[in-house]
DNA sequence: ACCAAAGCTGTCACAAATGTCACATTTCAT
DNA sequence: ATGAAATGTGACATTTGTGACAGCTTTGGT
């Protein structure tokens, strides 16, 4: 939960901080105040809301926190460690997960920006999985990226409840590279 | 009677410690202070009695603290639902995962007091799940309940690895109220 | 084109709140 | 017990909120 003070938000904007100030008090940028004189914090998801809601300019100490990373979820480990030696190679950081529960876990944990999904993992439904995620408001900008062997039906059905791109195992490094490029620099 | 020290609630409010330290003696913020030499503890509830009082947002992991609540882990939804009823009874708020990966999201979500846990769902080894959670610090007072249909030597295994408590199906009601109540006071 | 009103932002100075730093002391985990 | 990490304290440095006022742009009417 980390918030800005109406100063750092003026040093952002280029503006006057009495005119932040100005801002949260007409409800244009919501804060709230703190105990002693009414000093004022604002959440960063609230400023930036804010600044994409008036088109400005999204500062990049902003915009994904610290490196952004890769939540690879597989439940079979040799595969799971190929795809993050893409992604090393590609110079992104990964997290394993292989299994339902924990993939839940690190997601809410790490915050990944990009997630890879294994459809076809025993006993847990890839596709309730997207569902769910694309249900909360929270992951909204998650990109997920199936992997899977099952046929084009099913990656296009994967792509129409909520994924952002499809990959047919076996994939080639490259295409998963470029997919990941992708997705990690927007 | 979860307490909070000063340094705690400076990162909860983004906020230095000096400054928490003059809002309790100002009593702005209810506190008491260690016998050694004042060091403060604040009430979780005093905490975010605070924070409403001031309309300033209230952290996610203490929301768990100030209402505790209980994670429903059950792929059939019936017996899941049976579940909450009983703690709905006892008085204790709810939440259902029917899959390993929403029971994740939710764990992290909610950060709730106690999990009732499945260990046979399919596809999903209820196991693994105790022991990814015991691994992890955060949950470390995380009270496992596990409820399965599996014969002594299973649940006993499930207790070796890291559950508080274990419930054979079918459990009665008063069994299932009373390890609950002993969880969730402590 | 002209003018005035209205709305927004910048400037200034001061008081009040918050942050910083160093160090002694206490807690906490082992 | 014992060392590492967290906490309290005082003095001092910065930042912030506020009100009043001025400049600028927009708006609307003539």
């Amino acid at each position: 939960m980390k918030t800005l003070t109406s100063g750092e938000i003026a040093s952002y904007c280029d503006v006057n901080l009495r005119t932040v100030i100005r801002w949260i008090e007409s409800g244009k940028l919501k804060g709230f105040k703190l105990p002693g004189r009414g000093n004022n914090r604002v959440l960063v998801e609230d400023f930036v809301e804010f600044l994409e809601r008036h088109d400005m300019p999204i500062p990049d100490a902003l915009r994904g926190v610290a490196s952004p990373s890769i939540l690879i979820v597989d439940d079979e480990m040799p595969v799971a460690k190929s795809i993050q030696r893409v992604a090393r190679r590609a110079g992104f950081d990964s997290f394993i997960a292989t299994g339902g529960f924990q993939a839940g876990i690190m997601l809410s944990q790490y915050e990944p920006k990009v997630m890879t999904l294994d459809l076809s993992m025993p006993g847990m439904d890839g596709y309730s999985v997207i569902e769910f995620t694309r249900d909360q408001s929270k992951y909204k900008d998650l990109k997920i990226v199936v992997i899977s062997a099952l046929d084009d039906i099913s990656l296009q059905r994967a792509l129409e409840i909520g994924a952002d791109a499809t990959l047919q195992k076996p994939f080639s490094n490259h295409d998963l590279t470029s997919t990941l490029e992708q997705f990690m620099s927007m």
